[in-house]
DNA sequence: GATGAATGAGTCTTCATTCAT
DNA sequence: GATGAATGAAGACTCATTCAT
C-alpha cells in the first residue's frame, strides 16, 4: 500500500525522466500523470501548477547534487583531490538519480525558472567556481572563465553516461578515470 | 526595401534566435512572425509547417557549418595544427552565425528532426570523428569515446561564447586561445 | 441531470442536426458544441476529430436505417408488399430520426467518408437494388439502373419530409400513402 | 489570345465544375483560380466575393435552364407532351452543361444564396408547379406536393446522370426514354 | 488589367487546469 | 484524498481577400 508521500515521489520520479528525454515543453501533464500512474488531477494536489512542478523537481536535484558534492568535502587536502572527490560525486550522483543532472543541464536556462531555482543553481555553481577560483590562485588551474572550464566538464561526462544508458559503451571504472583525466587536463593549469 | 528573398531570410533569422532562446517546443509561429515581422500566414507561404521550418533551419546550418570546418582543411598537416584548423573553424562559424551552433547542439537529438536533418549531423559528427580517430591511432589523441571528447569541445566553447555574448567577458585573442589550449589538453594523449 | 453518456448523444445529435442543415464542411466544431451545450474540448474526448464524428455519425445511422428496413422482412410476401415494407420503414425510421436519412442522403459521396462508412452504406444500398434486381426478374420492375430508381424513391420521399418539417403541409397519412404510390408507379413494370 | 471576357467564361466554368464535384464550402478561391489557369486575385476583379461569385453561377444556370424550359414551350399540347418537353429540356441542358443541375440541385437550399438566388430559383420551380397544378386541375397529375413530384423527376435523372458520367452505363435513347416513362408514371394520375 | 505574395481572421485541435463525484 | 471528465484559452494552420508591382 502505497503511502501518500510516495505518489508525490511517483510524481516527481515520472516528471524528471519525461522533461529530460522530452524537455519541459514537449512533456504533457497527462504524460506524467499516466507514467507515474496517478490521475491528471492528482498532480494538482501536490503541485500548484506545472511550472511549480517543474521548479519543485530543479530545485529538489540542484540541492541533492550540491549536498552530494559538499558531503565530505576534502577541504584540507590538494586541489587534485579536490576535483576527484568533485568527480566522483558526479558520477555517484549520476548513478543514483538516472536523468537529475541531464535534467539540470538542460533546463538551467529556461524561461520557466523562478527566482528560487536560479539562486539555487548559482550556488551550485558557486561551488564549483570557488574550487576553480582557489585552484587559480595557486596556478593549479588555467586563468579560464570558470563557466567554460564546468561546461567542459559536465559536457564530458554527461555525454560519455548518455552513449552508456543508450548501450553503446560499457560503464568500466578505467572509462571513468579516463574522462575524469581528460577533464582534469582539461581544467589544470600545465605551466 | 525588402526584397522577396530577405523575407524568407528574415523568418529563418527570427527562428534560429528564439529556437536557440527557448527551444522550439516553446517558440510559437506568432512569435516569430512578430519578431521577423510578417504575418503568421506568411511563415506558411515559405515552409509547408513549423516541423519543416526547423529542419531547413538546422540543415542549412548543419551544412554550414560542415563547409566551414572543411574549407581547406590541412590534412598534411600535424594532428595539432587540425585540431586548431577545426577550433578556428568555430570560432569563425559562430562569429557569423551568432546563434546556429547553440541551436544545433540544442536540438541535435530532438524527436521532430527527419532523415536528412539526422543524416546532415552525423556527417557533421563523422568528419570530428575522423579526425579524433586518426588521432586515436597516432596516439596523439587519448582512447576515450568521441562523442564525449566531442561534448567537451563544444561545451567549454559554447559556454565561453555565452558569456561573451552576456557581456560577463570580453572575447580576446588570449581567450580563445586558452579555450583552444583547454580543450586540446582534454582531447590529447599525454603519453 | 445529464449522465455521462448523454453527453456524447447530445453532441452526435447536434452534429447531425448541423450537419444535414449545413453540411459538413459549413459546420464547425464551435457551433456544435454551442448547440451540445458542452465545451469544444468536449467534443474531442468522445471522438478523435471532426471526420471521426462524421463518419461515426454516418455508420450510425445508416446501420439503423439498415436494420429497420430488414427487420420483419416479408421475403415471402408479393414485390408490392416488399415495397410496402421498405417504404413504410423509411417512414418511420425519418419519424424517428428527422435529420437522419437527409444526412445520409447528402453526404454519402462525400471525400471524407472512409472504407467503413462506404462499405455501410454499399450494404444499405445493396438492401434496395437486391430488392429491385429480383424484381426486374420476375417483371414486376422497370428495366432501368437501380439506382436512378433508389434516387426516385429518397427524392420523393425526403422533399416531402422537408414540406412537413417546414410545416408547409400536414404528415397525413393520404399523403404518405400517395407519395408510396407515386414512387411504386415510377418504380414498377408497366408491361 | 483570350477576351476578357472568356477569363470571366473561364472562372465560372471551373467555380461550376469545383462547386459541383466538392460543393461550395470545400472549394477554395485558389483551387478554382489554378483551374481557371488565371491568378487568384483576378476572379476578385470579376466577382467581390466568393458569395457573390456562387451567387452569379447559380442565377446564371438557373435562368438558362428556366429559359431551356420555356424555349418552344407547347402551351396547347396534351400534358404528357408538355411533360416530354420539359424532359426534353432537361436532357438537353445537361448535355450542353454539364455539372450545372447537378450544381442547382445541391446548393438550391444553401445558406449563401441571396434574394435574387431564391426568387430565380422559386420562379423555375413555379414553371415546374405550374405544369403540375394544371394538370391536377385536369386529373392528369397525381393530387400530391409538387415539390415531392419535383425531386421525383430530378432525383431520378439527375442519378441516371452520375452513372452515365462515371461510364458506369451508357446514355442511350431507350434508357433516357425509360426514365422519362418512369417519371411520367410517378407523377401522372392513374385514375 | 492581371498577378500572386502577403495578411490575419477564423478553423481545428491540444492541453493545463478545475471540480463534481 | 483521488480521480478523470469537462473546459476554454492558446497554438498550428488555412484561406478569403487585398494590394503593390
Amino acid at each position: 500500500m502505497p503511502t501518500t508521500e510516495s505518489k508525490r515521489e511517483d510524481i516527481l520520479h515520472s516528471a524528471l525522466n519525461l522533461f529530460a528525454e522530452r524537455g519541459f515543453d514537449a512533456t504533457t501533464i497527462p504524460m506524467i500523470a499516466n507514467d507515474a500512474k496517478v490521475g491528471a488531477g492528482t498532480i494538482y494536489r501536490y503541485f500548484e501548477n506545472k511550472e511549480v512542478l517543474v521548479n519543485t523537481l530543479f530545485q529538489h536535484y540542484v540541492q541533492l547534487f550540491t549536498d552530494t558534492l559538499l558531503e565530505d568535502y576534502p577541504l584540507d587536502h590538494s586541489i587534485r583531490d579536490q576535483f576527484h572527490h568533485l568527480f566522483e560525486g558526479m558520477v555517484r550522483f549520476t548513478h543514483e538519480h538516472e536523468h537529475a543532472l541531464y535534467f539540470i543541464k538542460t533546463h538551467n536556462a529556461a524561461y520557466f525558472l523562478d527566482e528560487t531555482s536560479r539562486e539555487r543553481f548559482e550556488k551550485l555553481l558557486s561551488i564549483l567556481r570557488d574550487f576553480l577560483d582557489k585552484g587559480k590562485e595557486e596556478h593549479k588551474i588555467r586563468e579560464l572563465p570558470s563557466k567554460a572550464l564546468i561546461a567542459i566538464i559536465f559536457g564530458g561526462f554527461l555525454e560519455l553516461y548518455k552513449l552508456i544508458r543508450a548501450g553503446e559503451i560499457e560503464a568500466s571504472e578505467e572509462l571513468l578515470a579516463g574522462v575524469e583525466e581528460s577533464c582534469w587536463d582539461a581544467v589544470r593549469s600545465h605551466e
